[in-house]
DNA sequence: CTGAAAGCGCTTACAG
DNA sequence: CTGAAAGCGCTTACAG
């Protein structure tokens, strides 16, 4: 049997189509009795209007694009979690797109948007769209859409589009200066690339809470990954083997610190006692066993409650300037 | 600027819409020349056509609705990006809903999934339903909605529904008999609700094992919980707190496994020298620093995989008979 | 090979 | 308070 339509109804209840529409929608005038026996038969049939037909009359649509790198990593996770529990009271509908980091992945999930025409996207960039061929190919394609666009946790510093960031030059420079402040000098830091915005970021909060300390920076010690375990893993096992290693290790993900915690156990060696990490993002299974790892909390599931604010925000007021906001990051520290 | 039509393309092409159409889908009979010419001003213009439009009026959806229970849970993470890759080649919309197992939030991304008239469901309940009432209910809604629709993970016996499932039963059976063959004879097991079917499922394996070798199952040593960490703690607590403990647990999921260890760990012993562990499922932050604890393994974005084949398939052949899925687990083990 | 027209299931001025 | 009609942006028989 296929799915009833707002005619059926109104044939039902004896009155034209016009009136059910009003009745589902809560809108112009209809009279309590009328309006009564056709909410019953609506009942009675189980009927829901058509979402696609409602949209493609009123010329909206009640989806917003979600677009993440990495949808199994806990991070996005949450980010997810925290938009569906905004997006479900204000039945918005969200399409989910991974990217698995790929360019490319990336441009489609933005096409299927803009065919679906969504009301807005939440947008994790799949890469940092430094190159500027790329970059002005993703400014003219958002253009294109011309819906509202979040971008959440990796700034590329796109014109006039909202964001949501964690403050990580905060959260590095405060765990670079609790490390100095027990006494530590020989601090290394496992980051990722250094010409990418994000670890340049990271990079910053180092160097300056070092060069406030009037401590300096060994380059041997600084080590430039991709953000994740198996590139940091790797770099670790050199770092740990140097003759004269840093005491304390600050790395810049939840990937990077599982990569440099692999490496140091391999060792049969531990954190706090043989050297100190601090990292950035809580590992909820290593927390709930004790682990005596230092890190920067970050809140994903805030993150994601913002974005969607910030979005619905931005669709009521699409002239509005532009907002960013930039979350804080707490240090949770076990021992240093 | 708002968005192009078909009818903007027909008109700067100077061909009716109907043509149009037939280009877009690459349907009827179109001019090599039209084509070319129809083709050339959908670049320039980045026309790409309204797929809610292009639903209404075909009468059909590009929409798959998928509903977890733990967005944040990476178990579900991986069978979502399972489910992404295929359905990205199949150019098919996912619309993802999170139910934090609340029966409430299950029913209104059902709902929400009519309205939308999706083509699919994929569908892992937030509740067993084993409650009659709820039971009915819920396959009457399935029947309203009238589409295809694949269970993941948790059986919960829909009369007529496709599923994909894994053989924990084989896999606690398995672990059992590798615990009992590397001498163990004490052995507890960390389940949830024995009344629940997945919980069920999971005991029989256990208790088949011990029966087969004829060994004594201890009332005492056999704990029910709830599938998560906070409870499994609990009992874990009392469990290793006795005179007379086990010498081996099975913990019936990840988050069990993690409730367990945390327990251990406070009490300053570890695995597997103060007591073995086995466990269902990886934890890769666990199997990354070396940490000896067996696992049941299961393939999560495998599990994702299957079910959206599964679900185009029923989609392709709506008449087949029903199918179940049951995925082979696999042991890991590192140390009994 | 191409176009005019009807239709998909709604919404919304407009008229009464 | 209510209905007839036009329209949203497509697709698809049908006729030519």
């Amino acid at each position: 049997m296929s799915n009833l339509t707002i005619m059926d109804i109104a044939r039902e209840a004896g009155v034209s189509k016009a009136t059910v529409s009003r009745v589902i929608n809560n809108s112009g005038a209809v009279s309590p009795r009328t309006k009564e026996r056709v909410l019953e038969i609506i009942k009675e049939n189980k009927f829901s209007p058509s979402a696609t037909a409602r949209n493609l009359s009123k010329g909206t649509s009640s989806a917003i694009g979600f677009v993440v790198p990495e949808i199994d990593n806990p991070f996005f996770g949450e980010i997810l979690r925290g938009v569906t529990e905004i997006t479900d009271k204000n039945n918005l509908t969200l399409i989910c797109c991974n990217t698995d980091d790929e360019r490319e992945k990336d441009r489609r999930a933005l096409d299927l948007f803009k065919e679906n025409r969504v009301r807005g996207i939440l947008y994790t960039p799949a890469v940092d769209y430094t190159d500027k061929k790329d970059r002005k190919n993703l400014i003219r394609i958002f253009d294109e859409i011309n819906v509202p666009v979040v971008v959440m946790d990796r700034n590329i510093n796109l014109p006039n589009v909202d964001g949501v960031y964690f403050n990580d030059y905060q959260g590095i420079y405060e765990a670079t200066k609790a490390l100095i402040g027990a006494g530590h000098t020989k601090i290394g830091i496992i980051n990722a690339d250094l010409e990418k915005p994000l670890a340049r970021d990271r990079q910053k909060g180092f160097t300056d809470a070092m060069e406030q300390a009037g401590i300096p920076i060994r380059e041997g010690y600084i080590l430039a990954g991709d953000f994740h375990a198996t590139k940091s893993y790797h770099l670790s096992r050199e770092l740990l083997a140097m003759e004269d290693r840093p005491t304390a290790v600050i790395t810049c993900n939840n990937r990077t610190t599982l990569g440099f915690l692999k490496a140091l156990s391999e060792r049969g060696e531990s954190v706090p006692d043989d050297i100190v990490c601090f990292g950035l993002d809580r590992i909820e299974t290593l927390e709930l066993l004790g682990n005596n790892y230092n890190f920067i909390e970050r809140d994903a599931m805030k993150m994601g409650r913002e974005a969607i604010k910030l979005l619905i925000n931005r669709m009521a007021f699409p002239g509005r300037p532009k907002m960013e906001v930039v979350l804080d990051t707490k240090l949770i520290i076990n021992k240093l």
